[in-house]
DNA sequence: CAGGATTATTTGTCCGGACATATTCTACGG
DNA sequence: CCGTAGAATATGTCCGGACAAATAATCCTG
């Protein structure tokens, strides 16, 4: 190889990491497959523990092994998956709302589900839960015409949990204290659009059959279980959804 | 507690990990200031170099701290960024088609930038630069209605990408060709909904006025450069945009 | 005092070794 | 044949040491 000095610029871990992870992208080691364990790197690089560790470390890093004590490390992709990173702050944020919103309740009762929500729920169409409405504004602007509509179901409901969403006179921040947000591992959400019905663009003081942007959002927790649905009803230009995906 | 030799269940790493992580909490190094060093931490904490070195690096991917040899380790965050990963496969998923539609071009030209896209396109209005129209449709579906209608624009084209793209008559395919989409960095993505001005709604076959979802996309290279913007319509019960955010 | 050269500090890379712990394999016994 | 106990295997944790490279601080010189 012939190399003086100024050879080093790459690291040597650096450098088995890449060969290792052009072995997976070549499909010299097919996904489900085990990639040499950590000793028969140090033979056949020549390089310590420490340094296939190291290699293995971002390779792991990168998402396309995984590895388990004992096992070995197994490949779970051919290629680095590309990860966009959303940081969001706090559960507000998360709701897409800051603090200068509040969500007035206009009324709260154990409903039954209708059959269009009842796959979303994950329950059968009729089953009772507790399900919320409110008009969300902005907080210093009682004339303004409300931001959204909101309509929240809660399934897994406690029956001490039920009771207290159902005297829900406060402002949604509440709902964080009965239920566990403390929990969440997974939000999905689901932009669409639709004109108004006549019933939500007279609580939104908007025109029937306009335009509205409407988001369905479900929270699950570590167990994967769906703590609340919430779906947003924004009439055209009062609302617009922002996010920046980050490559790295 | 009282566990003879059970107690070793947290690695010492993750316990020095932990005291650091609530030292920035608590405020006790405030954002800004310097970590103690890995030797100090040596000493204060009776580890070796190479466990403070491990405790550091759970900071560190934390995202709490920036490190640089020669300098240290400095607190860039009090708190975790509640950081929500978004896997995206490639670049067709990125423009959240696969790759079972196509977009088909309608015109071309080299148009002038309207006043009310002048300042997202960060130009002055009346500029010219390369502008793209074009339906997507589902691939093998001649028949049904198109999915949406697309406006490209293209600020900062050199000459010979701009002739390229006049010329285009492909598939979008070409535009990854064309244009050097390996450089991406960010991407801002804002959804809307409208009403459909009726020569949008002509050719999506679809009803004047009726309701339609938005979709503005920037996609910025690494030197943040503006490389595309483009703007979807889809006519309502089209399509769904879904995200799911996990949390770590 | 400004600016460059030198030195000290701090993290990065890499080696060696040892034991712990989780998993898998194997052999044994019922 | 099955299940279990033990052995073998593989990664996790933790220690020690050494030198490299980048940065920051200091000193020196014009």
């Amino acid at each position: 190889m012939a190399k003086g000095k100024a050879q080093k610029q790459v690291p040597r871990y650096l450098q088995v990491c890449n060969e290792l992870v052009e072995m997976i992208r070549t499909g010299e080691v097919a996904v489900g497959d085990m990639l040499p364990t950590e000793l028969e790197l140090c033979d056949r690089f020549e390089i310590s523990r420490h340094t296939a560790r190291e290699a293995l470390r971002r390779v792991e890093d990168m998402g396309l092994v995984e590895r388990k004590r004992g096992s070995g490390t197994r490949v779970t992709a051919r290629e680095a998956p590309v990860v966009y990173n959303q940081y969001v702050a706090n559960i507000d944020e998360l709701m897409q709302y800051g603090q200068a919103t509040r969500l007035a309740i206009c009324s709260a009762a154990n409903d039954p589900v209708p059959a269009r929500l009842a796959s979303a729920l994950g329950c059968k169409p009729g089953e009772r839960m507790p399900h919320l409405l409110g008009l969300r504004s902005y907080r210093d602007q009682n004339s303004a015409p409300p931001i959204c509509l909101t309509e929240i179901w809660i399934p897994h409901a406690s029956a001490n949990q039920a009771k207290l969403l159902l005297d829900l006179e406060k402002s949604e921040r509440m709902l964080y204290k009965i239920l566990d947000f403390s929990r969440l591992s997974r939000v999905r959400q689901t932009l669409s659009a639709d004109s108004l019905a006549t019933d939500a663009a007279e609580l939104l003081e908007a025109d029937p059959d306009s335009a509205a942007l409407v988001i369905n959002r479900r929270y699950h927790d570590l167990g994967d279980r769906l703590i609340l649905m919430a779906i947003s009803t924004h009439p055209k230009e009062r609302f617009r959804y922002s996010t920046e995906l980050r490559s790295q």
